[in-house]
DNA sequence: TTAAGTGTCAAACGGACGTTTGAATCATGC
DNA sequence: GCATGATTCAAACGTCCGTTTGACACTTAA
């Protein structure tokens, strides 16, 4: 007996597994488009081809399916990050160098080359999209879930600036994360200012112009004026 | 999750104008920390100590209102972004000289300086997060209001950034966009992660901080592979 | 005084929301 | 066979949503 389902193509299954990958992968294309608060359940089910109960069943409702979303795709480039960034971590102490490109490229890598992995553009746009989402459920997710290699990244590439002052670090940060954040969320606006066929989703052309711009502006000397406050940092061994 | 209850202190009011101003002052705020989708008309007139109807009457609905948030900011927000941008043109026309760095403070200034405007701290929040915010809503508000100024601003820049193709200006812009955004969303994500008392309110450290992180991104000579696509953009006169 | 116009108000409209329920269906082991 | 636990299903729950209505208050001008 099969229900009318609003995507023909979506046949009804018996299988657990493949219900809760229809389920992560239809929010998350829709969270991607719409957002949090613009998807309701019974959207993404019916995307889906699957039982409104169902979500709740495998998922525990909706901000439980829009973290599982995340966690799917965040574990694994988190994974990468940490390996690569650890690689930085060897390289110094092999060298006594630490390159602040190559720290980048550990970081943002990963993030912008998720779109290669099948079937995950989506979550390029949601996670880039998320960034900003103000609403809670978003918030405590991305908190949660990047946090910890996120840290560990502000902490090596402190350590790979040594020229620069804690306040600098605040402001360059927030020109990486910002350029990292907008490649990812991809609102198509620049493609409409500019006329031009260029698309983020390329990862490689994104990082081959990417970094070497955040690296120029992350050699430019300290800015921070140094009224005592503004102390720069010491060399701290952790 | 939001709380409805009125400001005790908002007592009615029969002047026009106040209920206008009220009910916009009362949007931009819970539009900044909940987005579109977020908040309900019933919170923000709760909030606005205003009738649910009034809101309608003024405003023809929840989009109209959104869209007169932005109006009250955006318009004056841009003359001062085409003033300045005028400037760079006049500077260009006596000294044959157009600076990357001037043409980036005329268009990121009255952006970041918004939030010295009494009471814009939200709005400033609130532009930032909707610059990535997916609903229908949000974007067509935005493509709508910043366009014009924004297409003269990059026509601009790439005049000024002669040694770039197509395809660098499209990721610097990038880049660009992505730090001014990221300034004006403010997550405070970068606070959390720094446990750094820094706060991207200050417009004037944020200006002395990021437009020479950005310029030295602009200075970074072409990436762009020259396959015959990636052209070298001609010296054309408008 | 009266008439029109403007703005506010409580109340209601129909619909969509996230979530829950309890029965039906399935695979599996005895 | 039959019991068991896991999963799916249609239907409903109560709540909140954006919007509309029509009555009422206030100002203005003839």
């Amino acid at each position: 007996m099969q229900s009318s389902d609003p995507i023909p193509s979506a046949a009804p299954t018996h299988d657990p597994a493949e219900t809760r990958s229809r389920l992560l992968d239809a929010a998350e294309q829709l969270f991607a488009e719409h957002g949090f608060n613009g998807v309701s359940m019974r959207t993404i089910t019916g995307t889906a081809g699957v039982n409104l109960a169902a979500a709740h069943y495998h998922f525990q409702g909706k901000e439980g399916l829009y973290r599982a979303v995340f966690e799917r795709r965040v574990v694994p480039m988190n994974e990468e990050r940490a390996r690569l960034l650890q690689a930085c971590l060897d390289e110094e102490a092999r060298t006594g160098q630490l390159d602040p490109s190559a720290v980048l490229d550990a970081f943002i890598g990963p993030a912008i080359r998720i779109s290669a992995a099948p079937g995950a553009d989506n979550f390029r746009r949601l996670s880039g999209r998320a960034s900003a989402d103000p609403s809670p459920e978003a918030r405590r997710t991305i908190y949660e879930l990047y946090d910890t290699v996120a840290a560990r990244f502000v902490d090596i590439l402190a350590r790979a600036c040594p020229h620069l002052a804690q306040e600098d670090l605040f402001w360059r940060l927030a020109c990486i994360y910002g350029a990292m954040m907008y490649v990812r969320a991809d609102s198509g606006r620049l493609q409409q200012l500019l006329g031009s066929e260029y698309s983020m989703a390329d990862s490689s052309a994104a990082m081959h112009h990417i970094i070497p711009v955040l690296a120029a502006g992350l050699a430019v000397p300290s800015l921070a004026k140094s009224r005592g406050k503004g102390k720069r940092r010491s060399s701290r061994g952790s």
